[in-house]
DNA sequence: GTCTATAGCATGATAGAC
DNA sequence: GTCTATCATGCTATAGAC
């Protein structure tokens, strides 16, 4: 049995992320909950600390032992909500099969997107949302992070060009940015439980892929 | 020479509109201009009214003989935005030849209202950037009126599919929806100078209506 | 860790002079 | 019509009790 004086034995990185047994960590994985919600329900200006802390039972000045500051904790929101996006399109393109040829990824990776974009209690939605809504500082770096995101799909298009899986007469940043406004809209006008997500990214999946003009003849 | 107390004769409704010799009028138009581009740049909450003000040489108390509210001023910009591009759409398909046909009609709307979405100084990039960020009262009336907008979309798509120009296996709304949203992001990411609204007009109503991927053979 | 209470600040809106 | 001056409000953030 040994002496040394260290407590209890640190668990692996890994560990902590998957096991929250802190009350510290769970109260602040419930407050960034419940402020992805009001944030994005409610707008950056409109949600006040008050709102966020009442949806947990919680007084809002109590807030300020978790974060900072309201900015702090916005940012935290929207970080958290790009990286699982980003993460699910990863997981995702690593999990089709073998032969998955790039307008296959192109594919996994339009409709994976809409649906991270589209899903409840998400942050991604919060995340489309927010962008414009917050003050320049926290703006400009999450649109870094955006832009590092947007390098993925740069690739993936690019990819599928030099197959010549995709036409290659339109303006590639262009073609991108349209598609990506196609999806992220959704964030703004799907209403849950009318249509399925899986639906609707197939539909606009199929739209920008194979066109909306019907072949004559 | 009259003796009546009314000073000057009141000119017609539409002689008000196209030419406002009144003081009145013109400062009106001037602080709407300064709201746009202020609430547009800087976002609702961050944008004061003293940055309106000092934008065209007022005083921030000074803009309350002109509006009731900071929100009665963003709600006017709001739906002058709405309507310059409802009428720009209008006014290009009543231009189009008589053997325009529905997808001709399609594309047409496509391009000008990217265009609209994307030119300096107007208000419709206001509107798009805005609708999240007002309050609900405003976002409810303003969004009353974008569904308006939207039956236009309807109609042409509509009658696209009638006259079997686009294809049927699509969910109508998610088709208008995604089109909608691939045009209106672009009010996000434009940057005048770099590429013509012409040419990313019709790189996306490409994409939109022909498709990404390319035929085999 | 969460509470209560309050300091401190910014700004929307108003009143009245000019 | 526009100004100056000021009120009233509502919020973020802090301090200290528990």
């Amino acid at each position: 049995m040994s002496t040394r004086t260290r407590p209890k034995p640190r668990p692996k990185l890994e560990a902590v992320a998957e096991s929250p047994e802190r009350k510290c960590e769970v109260t602040r994985r419930r407050i960034l909950d419940a402020a992805a919600k009001v944030f994005r329900d409610q707008g950056y200006s409109a949600a006040r600390l008050s709102d966020i802390a009442d949806a947990i039972g919680m007084k809002a000045g109590s807030l300020y032992y978790h974060f900072d500051s309201r900015e702090s904790l916005v940012e935290a929101v929207m970080e958290l909500g790009l990286e699982r996006s980003r993460a699910a399109v990863k997981a995702k393109l690593e999990s089709l099969p073998a032969g998955a040829d790039a307008l296959d990824r192109l594919r996994a990776a339009i409709e994976t997107h809409l649906v991270m974009a589209v899903e409840q209690e998400h942050y991604t939605s919060a995340t489309i949302k927010l962008i414009w809504q917050v003050p320049p500082a926290i703006r400009e770096r999450q649109l870094a992070g955006q832009r590092a995101y947007g390098d993925d799909w740069r690739k993936l298009l690019d990819d599928a060009r030099r197959a010549r899986k995709i036409r290659s007469d339109l303006d590639p940043s262009v073609v991108r940015m349209a598609i990506l406004g196609s999806l992220n809209w959704a964030a703004d006008w799907f209403v849950p439980g009318k249509k399925t997500p899986a639906r609707v990214a197939h539909d606009i999946a199929a739209m920008l892929l194979e066109g909306l003009a019907v072949e004559p003849g």
